[in-house]
RNA sequence: GGCCUCAUCGUCCAGUGGUUAGGACACAGGGUUUUCGACCCUGCAACGGGAGUUCGAUUCUCCCUGGGGCUACCA
């Protein structure tokens, strides 16, 4: 009674899913969403997550988009567990399957050119084979052979129907009469997609299919196959598409689709995972930040939208924003010093800070921005003197009554400060309010647009203590000058 | 064209044979006597249309419309 290595899996009851993705340029953010659905899926089992990459189309395939599919599974921790099947490597097997189909009758040899099946089609205006070669006799296929014609390999298709149950769209039934004689193997003896997942889900001993909307209905397609080779159906769940804002499938036209972008935008693992997980998919309440820990616990596939949700980046935006502000300095370090490297390199800083400066800037700004190269563009005047003030800004704080004298006046109670800490900061400027009788926003505006150019940002006197006594006493002779200037002309 | 599939605010996600149909993003207004793309509050905003079942349908059934997919010797 010894049981095949392929069914011990089944037999065993494990969970076993896979992603397929077809390495043709980059990991699309939809083809991520599949591969996360499946991962969760088989930790909330215990079951196994499963890596095949679909590189049988020769012309499309590259060894770089392979890379580009591990860096982004890599990069969300949602790498397989066990090695990547490479289905190039498996053709073998797959046309022995068709070739123990055609020895069992479930395929026949089709002699027809394409040319000959198009100019069929076209003048009968059907679009299914017409069964030409079926009907062959086997002296006229021994002929045929016999010159050396070349030939294809087509499913017999039969009679009846095909019924399954899908896990996210229930009953399903196909006529047979639908359904085609479709090629499993070409004139050249390639493999179709067709043979090649059923064989390849077989042999892995995938036992749920999760995958996109786009299979559905090649599904009794390969159930027909499963049933030729005598193999165990497995579970199936269509997760519907994800479209553009347009309603279109998503795709380059849209923006960003690969991962790739997200993560080179700034974009954290985390918030890819909760967006991604929570998009098709809810636990069933009406939550829009869950861990990864909470996904794998709550997922199923009974939670997933039947249909189809528009890809919404002001949505992701605001999330990584969320997640940006719970994140502590130490787990994005080594990526903020890269992107600040970047920053001096393309000149938005003038040099490049080091650690501590760059943790301040973080502690003082994660709640606020969305993005992690926020901190060296927009913020850069953590980093670097002002050489620019906004416009609005200067007419508004820099060009009133008495602005000068108070900022003079408070660049000198700075430097004579016993601390720079924001509460002293803060102390000086109420003082010096009050004397002046004016109202405190009166200096800490100025102040504010002397020390980041800018009139937004965080509360001031953290800003001030972050920037340190000199560089703030620095950029407000910085801004004296340069208003006088500007009186002068 | 044929076949399959889907349909709650602009978007994402809840929800029920009887609810003021809920939360979030976005947007708008207000607040934050220190600003702001941050935060707080408020507001705007949906059951695609038509029949049927039912005392009653957003919820069940059918049709229509609209969206998406498949229909390759691509995957």
């Amino acid at each position: 009674m010894a049981k095949s290595a392929e069914n011990s899996s089944l037999t065993s009851g494990e969970v076993r899913v896979r992603f397929a993705p077809s390495p043709t340029g980059d990991l699309h953010v939809g083809g991520v969403r599949t591969a996360l659905f499946n991962y969760l899926f088989a930790r909330h089992n215990n079951g196994k997550f499963l890596l095949r990459i679909e590189d049988t189309d020769r012309k499309r395939s590259t060894p770089e988009a392979i890379n580009v599919i591990l860096d982004g599974l890599a990069w969300l921790d949602l790498l397989p567990d066990e090695e990547p099947v490479y289905q190039s490597k498996r053709i073998e097997r797959h046309i022995a399957a068709a070739q123990k189909m055609l020895e069992d009758g479930y395929a026949y040899r089709c002699f027809c050119t394409p040319d000959e099946l198009e100019e069929r089609r076209r003048a009968s205006g059907d679009y299914m084979y017409d069964r030409h070669c079926l009907n062959l006799t086997e002296a006229e296929i021994q002929q045929k052979l016999a010159d050396g014609e070349k030939f294809a390999l087509r499913i017999r298709v039969p009679e009846g129907r095909v019924s399954f149950d899908d896990g996210v769209h229930g009953g399903m039934q196909v006529a047979c009469t639908e359904i085609d004689d479709f090629i499993l193997l070409r004139r050249n003896g390639a493999p179709t997609y067709m043979l090649a997942v059923v064989v390849d889900d077989a042999d892995m001993g995938i036992t749920h299919v999760i995958r996109g909307d786009d299979h559905l209905s090649n599904t009794p397609k390969q159930i027909l196959i499963y049933r030729a080779l005598g193999k165990r159906i497995p579970e199936f769940a269509h997760v519907p598409l994800i479209l553009g804002k347009d309603r279109k499938r998503l795709s380059k036209r849209h923006g960003a689709t690969s991962i790739t972008e997200y993560r080179d935008a700034g974009y954290l693992p985390e918030t890819m995972i909760n967006f991604l997980g929570l998009l098709g998919w809810s636990p069933g309440d009406d939550r829009d930040i869950i861990s990864r820990r909470e996904l794998i616990e709550l997922f199923d596939i009974s939670g997933i939208q039947s249909k189809a949700a528009v890809f919404d980046d002001a949505r992701v935006r605001w999330l990584n924003g969320q997640y940006l502000g719970m994140t502590d300095y130490g787990k994005v370090e080594g990526k903020l010093e890269r992107l600040a490297e970047d920053a001096a390199s393309a000149g938005e800083l003038t040099e490049v800070p080091d650690s501590k400066e760059i943790k301040t800037a973080w502690d003082l700004l994660k709640t606020r921005i969305h993005f992690l190269n926020d901190l060296f563009t927009d913020c850069r005047y953590m980093f670097r003197d002002p050489d620019v003030y906004d416009g609005k800004g200067v007419r508004k704080h820099f060009l009133q009554n008495g602005v000068v004298d108070h900022l003079q006046v408070l660049a000198d109670d700075f430097s004579s400060l016993g601390d720079f800490r924001a509460a002293s900061v803060e102390a000086a400027i109420r003082k010096r309010a009050e004397e002046w009788e004016v109202s405190t926003g009166k200096l800490i505006h100025p102040l504010r647009l002397a020390c980041s150019g800018v009139t937004g940002g965080p509360g001031l006197f953290e800003m001030l203590e972050a920037l340190g006594r000199d560089t703030v006493v620095r950029r407000i002779n910085n801004a004296l000058n340069w208003i006088k200037s500007l009186n002068n002309k």
